[in-house]
DNA sequence: TTCGTTTATCGTAATATTGCAATAACACAA
DNA sequence: TTGTGTTATTGCAATATTACGATAAACGAA
């Protein structure tokens, strides 16, 4: 059926699978980088770096924002695309609760 | 085209992708926190505690195999599955990585 | 060997994602 | 207003993911 039964599960799982998403294409972790080291941050050199169409470039810019991850700002011509500091926040401390939940295993 | 260029991106990017997607689906996150939290981690009681199929938990955990943040092995009737220590601690690392990059954005 | 329990795989169906070309929309300058 | 440079959207096609029922496979016990 292809469709995620999200309302099964609790808010903290579905939020942090959706933070988990903004990672989970390499393309999306190379705009992040880009985003981050770049601090003028103007987005149209995405595509003279990123092996990808400008179209396609969009749309994972507008996934980004969707799940929260970055914002954007128009800036001149272009738009200045952001990391959107308060959820990458809440990213990094959900995960890292995530990952420090574990201690041993049984195996 | 529905096929990920991951050729283009470099080997960290794309491993880094790769972790993300165990955790981008809130059945994923509630099979690993069960893990952690089953000391025992026979995985029978997942579907006593997951609300889908017994063959949808089979395959979610196939896939966190895939993806090596968990190993499985064979315990009895049953299977043991735990966290791969050394990939999760991996991931960890990358993802930590990545979220400290950043110390401060234009906007 | 046969049965019961447990996990894996197969087949199928529906939705989601990825990608690009073409086009639209927007902002600024002339 | 008209052009120029930029980002967004639309339309399409192909692959990926999610999910389930049915069935197979594996194991221990009887």
């Amino acid at each position: 059926m292809g469709l995620t039964k999200s309302f099964h599960f609790d808010e903290e799982q579905n939020q942090l699978a959706s933070f988990a998403k903004a990672f989970a294409h390499p393309a999306r972790i190379a705009i992040l980088q880009q985003i981050i080291k770049n601090k003028t941050c103007i987005v149209g050199n995405l595509t003279d770096i990123l092996p990808l169409s400008q179209s396609t470039i969009s749309q994972h810019l507008k996934e980004l924002k969707n799940i929260g991850i970055i914002k954007g700002e128009i800036e001149g011509p272009s738009i200045c695309y952001c990391i959107h500091q308060q959820n990458w926040h809440r990213a990094k401390k959900m995960l890292t609760k995530l990952f420090s939940e574990i201690d041993r295993n049984c195996c």
